[in-house]
Formats: structure tokens, sequence, C-alpha cells
RNA sequence: GCCGGGGUAGCUCAGUGGUAGAGCACUGCUCUGAAAAAGCAGUGGUCGAAGGUCCGAUUCCUUUCCCCGGCA
């Protein structure tokens, strides 16, 4: 495949110090930052999800923010459509499809919005740098990996999900076997897309192809994990303080029900619960902060097996000018 | 001091005359349009202590220590 030029990628556990650390690089390089982050997307959803402030973008654009309602459902294969796009407008090359029709998504504006799209087509010519937690977010990208066609027909979903695992399972054993042979055959959420495609598109599910399309530099932030439950915790209570509870209260008052909510777990779920009375106050934090941690390991799983992923702790000057130099020697190369 | 209830995995607790389990925590893992989601697996206990009965006690008996209620 065509070398798609270069790109950079900042990835770590939540609360690492990925957004410090992007706008400073980019800043540095002369780049421009592509969230990569599942819950970011959405509207509104500001202090729960950690999401920059306009102030601290430094006049670096940011892209994929605010790019959905959180009544609807985002996905990887949007993800990956609109970050192709942006990454294509950083670089100020041509875009394959949709050229003339501007991307609405990237439009909106709050204290918190991302820089219009037609800004930096003036600009150009500059470095991408993907940055964020959601590691299928990332791989979707610079892996390029081909995500089927069908799209997620929810009243079909929402049959199939009064099957049991069991039968569900034995369906796709029917329809595709292949399939069959290499899925979690406990978990819900894979056997129903997995039968939704088949069911669908009447064909089985194609196995999974990749194509790198870009010269990645992976940069992954690795903190002690004692260190990292410390972060969290102090983040956490911060964000209790600057109104994370009222953000959620806004968003439940807008009309997003509470249990669309819980959907997106962590502070949406456990204030949500919260707020409906599930929990009180001191077992909402405790339970977040133990929900936080876990959550951060299951991301170091996802990024661990991953070994083009250079390990950093920029911590210091030193260390930070050590991460400038690699990035430049990508750069050069 | 007396009367109850209890001491079993890091925590909360279940259980049995044949050397023990659950949930949570902890550890490892999976990931094909929900990925902060959804799943999987594993480690872990001289069953408070000492005696006794018994082929065999964590389980029954005695003593003892500790905790929690009530009465004084």
């Amino acid at each position: 495949m065509e070398n798609q030029g270069k790109i950079i990628v900042i990835l770590g556990p939540t609360s690492s110090g990925k957004t410090d650390l992007s706008i400073k690089l980019a800043k540095k390089l002369d780049g421009e930052i592509i969230s990569a982050d599942s819950r970011q997307v959405y509207k509104g959803m500001n202090i729960g999800t950690g999401k920059v402030t306009k102030k601290e973008m430094a006049g670096i654009p940011h892209y994929l923010l605010d790019v959905a309602n959180p009544k609807t459902r985002f996905s990887v294969a949007q993800y990956q459509k609109l970050a192709l796009r942006a990454i294509k407008n950083i670089q100020n090359l041509p875009a394959q499809a949709g050229k003339n029709s501007p991307p609405t998504n990237f439009e909106s504006q709050n204290k918190f919005g991302s820089k219009k799209i037609s800004n930096s087509k003036l600009v150009g010519g500059k470095i991408p740098f993907l940055v964020g937690g959601t590691g299928f977010y990332i791989q979707s990208v610079a892996d390029g990996i081909v995500i089927p066609e069908v799209k997620p027909d929810w009243r079909l979903r929402k049959k199939l999900e009064k099957l049991t695992t069991e039968q569900m399972f034995k369906k796709l054993k029917e329809l595709d076997p292949k399939r069959a042979k290499s899925i979690d055959k406990h978990n819900p959420r894979r056997l129903i897309r997995a039968l939704e495609i088949v069911l669908k598109s009447k064909r089985p599910v194609g196995s999974l192809s990749h194509s790198e399309r870009f010269k990645t530099l992976f940069l992954g932030i690795k903190k002690d994990q004692k260190e990292l439950n410390g972060l969290i915790k102090k983040r956490l209570l911060k964000r209790l303080d600057e109104g994370m509870i009222n953000e959620v209260k806004r968003l439940h008052k807008s009309g997003i029900s509470f249990k669309r909510l819980e959907e997106f777990g962590l502070e949406y779920r456990y204030v949500a619960q919260y707020l409906q009375g599930k929990l009180n106050y001191n077992e909402m934090v405790t339970k977040l902060e133990k929900e936080i941690e876990h959550y951060a390991k299951r991301q170091m799983t996802w990024f661990k097996r991953d070994k083009r992923i250079h390990w950093i702790n920029p911590h210091t000057k030193k260390k930070l000018n050590e991460v400038v130099k690699l990035c430049k020697n990508f750069l050069i190369e």
C-alpha cells in the first residue's frame, strides 16, 4: 500500500498526561491534534471525559472532539472515516472522497470546541498527532483495519439480545462456522455483531485485514501503577470539584436518559446511579475510583501487546527533550 | 460480671463429621461499526488458639483469647 505520510500516535492509560504531552509536542513540531477518545467525541461531555479546554489547546487545532450527539451512538467506523479525513486535511493532501462536502462535524464550537477544518486547509503540511486512550480507535486509523460494511441495525440487535449467548452461538455456528470458531462465545456484543453481519449481508464475516496506511511513530506514556492510581484519584476529585455532577445533571435534563448515561461507563455511569439514588455519594466516589483504576489496566492490556510502541515517561525537561528528538528522527528519516 | 450472637481467602459472608466455597479485591487475558463498552481465566485459607471424643474435626465437647449487642 502506498505510503500516506507520517503520523505520531500518543497513547497511554487515563490520567497519564497525554493531553499535556501532545500539546507540547505539537507546538514544537508544528503538529495538529486528533483526539482518539471514544467519549470525547460527544458534545456536552467535557468534565467527565477530561476534554481539553480551549485555553489548554494553546492555539493548536484539535479534531474529533464534539462530533457527535450523546443521544446517538457513535462507533469506530465513523471515527475511522472522520479521523482519516482530518489527517488528510492536516497534511494538506487531497481528500479522496467527499472533497466538496465539508464535514459539518468539525464546525462545532463551544469553549471546548475544535478548530474548523477550513482553517487547516489553508495552513496544511503539518504533522498529525493521534492522541488518546481508546486503543480500538487508534488501531482503526493507524493500522487501517477494514471494518465490515454492515451498519448497526438496532432493531435487529434488540431482537437478538433476547437470546441467550448459547443460542446466539449456536445460530452463528450454523450461519458462519468460521467466525464461530474464533469468537468469544460468551460475549453477547461480539455474537450479536457477527450475527448482524451475516444476516444483513448474507455473507460470512470476512477475516480481518489490515494494511498500514501511514508511517507511524507510537509513543506510549508509561506510569508505575501506584503513581497512576494516585493521579487517577487526584483527577477524579478535581473533576468533582469542577462540577462533574452538574454536568451529568445537565445532560439528563437535556433529554439523555439515565440508561443512556450509564452506557457511557465510568463517570457518567456512576454519577447517573448516584443521581438516581442507587448509590450514596461516598459509594459513588470509591466505586468510581476503583473502576477507573480497572479501566486503566484494561487499556494497558490492550497496549502492551503492541511491540511498536516506544514507552516513555516524560516527567522531566530532559526526558521530554529525548522524546522530541525521537520524533524529529522519525520525521526526518 | 451475667446472658445472647459471632470469630472461615485482603474485605463481606455461606457451608459441611471425610482437610472448604461465593461476591468483591488482586493477577493475567480477549477484542472484526456499542470499546470508559462487552467478555474470559487464574492466584489465594494450618476454617481464632489449646485440649478432648472419633478411623477421621473446620464441623461435636471443654477450656481460653478477641469482637458485637443486651442486662447489670
